[in-house]
DNA sequence: ACCTGAACACCGTTCAAGT
DNA sequence: ACCTGAACACCGTTCAAGT
């Protein structure tokens, strides 16, 4: 079917688009996203960066390739209970997977090329709240909401954490500061012009990012039941 | 009271960190985030890149200077309203700020050392939920849980967006593919065993993105609204 | 059809040295 | 104290050329 095989298949392609992903995989879990160039990629799979450029426009779609190869399997969605159950489950599963798989969350973030993968999770997702009593709009609304959550929470939640009040102070002009005197200084400043930021401070210090992440979660689930309930009691606000 | 200031004041230092923002903003601004780098900071002041090590340990330090001082203004919220209209306004304000500052939502995203004017919009936002009945602990929460649902709806939205089905076809393979056929397969192939994934399509490609935005920011104030009332009403649960 | 060599135009960062 | 020159070790991407 396809333009050119009168000729082909002399030798198998000895780069096929899943090596190349296998590849990239084996780099970003081996080296991290930032350190995931094309020319290491191709020395993976024993060959020079530019080769790769037959195969893939762009680094920005060896990306892609990957992002799609991390989709969170649907799968592991139990069959069964109503459409907030599910939802909740989604939502913690993908969470979890997201902190399992080193820097997917960056990797995903923000990135607008579905994949199969992605499509095949999100078309489970909403099927069930359809079936739950969602418009067909609604449901899909609901679902990117929640996903959306969840990858901005573990992008937030995975970033290398700096102490709230350390900004200033930067290489050689930062030694006489580091130890103590203006960054302390600076601290009590800030509590004294703002008062409510305790709570903060504490919960970004403690860090039970997961009782957080679940609250989140909750709250999202919460808005979208009461808004069933409008819908089913009387139709048009 | 700094560490040394026997016979310093000589010359006026020629990079402070204010300037050292502003040259960050203005390249920002011309050339988009990707195209920032130290060298053309650097060029923006007249001087080399190696000069901005002295005041700044990395790049990723200057990107923090950078982030805070695009931090969104909240003495523009209104100062009357309970607490679910001022969390809205915040909600769309900072919505509207991020839209109109390029390349801000990326900039911002997942970064962790919150400067002074982030820490001043954290501290409203927690003064007005607090007054409105919250703990503190859930005014946080609820704070937190806003911003980052308002970036990552932006940081999703702004992304260069591809068709939804083309992942695949790539470089000088992708000639054969581009013009129809293979698209077009995936596409029929993808509908069929993806009932559900109609709306979702849809929605992407009409791309009312600010109705879908408000949708998520009631969803949320809802969710809270009836977690309130869970507390006032029945204490623990 | 598929891969290579060699180059182009960049990067971030360091460090001795200048003033 | 503050800035420069010059270099190091990388990048992504292109393109003629090989097989």
């Amino acid at each position: 079917m396809t333009s050119a095989d009168h000729s082909a298949a002399a030798r198998p392609p000895a780069i096929t688009r899943e090596a190349l992903a296998a590849a990239g995989l084996t780099v970003l879990r081996r080296d991290g996203l930032d350190a995931l160039s094309m020319r290491k990629v191709a020395a993976e799979l024993g060959v020079r960066a530019a080769s790769l450029y037959y195969h893939v426009q762009d680094k920005e779609q060896l990306l892609d390739l990957l992002a799609d190869s991390l989709t969170w399997d649907p799968r592991k969605l139990a069959a069964d209970g109503d459409w907030s159950v599910c939802l909740r489950e989604m939502a913690h599963g993908y969470y979890r997977y997201l902190h399992a798989n080193r820097d997917t969350a960056r990797l995903m973030a923000g990135r607008r090329t579905p994949g199969p993968n992605l499509m095949h999770l999100l078309d489970v997702m909403l099927g069930r709240l359809h079936a739950g009593g969602f418009s067909e709009d609604e449901a899909a609304w609901a679902t990117v909401l929640m996903a959306n959550y969840v990858q901005g929470f573990v992008l937030q939640e995975q970033q290398p954490k700096a102490p709230l009040g350390t900004l200033g102070a930067g290489a050689k002009s930062a030694k006489s500061a580091a130890s103590g005197t203006m960054a302390d200084d600076a601290c009590k400043a800030a509590a004294e012009s703002l008062p409510n930021i305790g709570a903060l401070m504490a919960l970004m210090a403690d860090g039970d990012t997961q009782k957080l992440f679940a609250f989140g979660v909750d709250r999202l689930i919460d808005g979208l039941r009461s808004r069933l309930a409008d819908n089913g009691d009387q139709g048009a606000g």
